[in-house]
DNA sequence: GAAGCATATTCTTTGTTTGGAATATAGGTA
DNA sequence: TACCTATATTCCAAACAAAGAATATGCTTC
């Protein structure tokens, strides 16, 4: 059943720190590994098991990877995801992540030829 | 984190199967063995996953022992619990086990010693 | 074509989950 | 006490998940 491979990928904290950040704006690999101070294997993998799942998107982008959430969403992902948005707001570290993108927003804007 | 732990909980078919009966009402291991048709070391098991991460309750009535969903619950849990019920409203096997259920009440009700 | 950068995949280890079989426990009853 | 019923626990095997190290792939640029 769909709903139990969308709860499998919510059980990491890896991976709700990545959707709390996607659910920002898209991001690159490269931006996951200085947003969260993890390295580059860490996220990838991570990525990937959202992805196989269908909770992220990605599209290639020269040497950039773009991971984004999926547009069109079906019922059970979009109440998951709104239920996520909802118990992450009090959360110190979830806040941290969201407040270094915002801090960063400029010069990832700036220097990433991937435009994301 | 507790959030996280709720989500263990959840990416398990047979848990769900337990938490959405018992939001309808507190129910014993006997129960839920006729309800979903498993043997019991399979619901016993998952009902003990599911209490030592907070996700239910139990109490001892004489020879049996009735589960039900806590009442205090954190703003996490209780948002979930919410989104669950939300997303298992269209799915045949959450449905086909309310029914069940709804048929058998009477029954449950008038056998059981345990008073669930 | 070679080098370089960003990302993905493979391999390995360790730990966790799941399920079933067998056994143990706790309370009720004769 | 002995037995019965409902439930829990232990033991075992198979599957899966997580993380890091090493390696591979795919684009870009020179």
């Amino acid at each position: 059943m769909e709903l139990i491979s969308i709860y499998e990928c919510l059980c990491d904290q890896t991976r709700l720190r990545l959707l709390n950040l996607l659910n920002v704006r898209p991001l690159c690999v490269c931006h996951f590994q200085e947003l969260l101070g993890e390295p580059q294997v860490k996220i990838s993998k991570h990525l990937a098991y959202l992805r196989k799942r269908g909770l992220v998107e990605a599209e290639r982008e020269g040497n950039w990877m773009i991971y984004r959430l999926p547009e069109k969403r079906s019922p059970e992902l979009e109440k998951n995801l709104r239920c996520l948005q909802d118990c992450v707001q009090e959360n110190r570290i979830f806040k941290q992540d969201n407040t270094k993108l915002k801090r960063r927003s400029k010069a990832i804007e700036a220097n990433s030829p991937c435009g994301c």
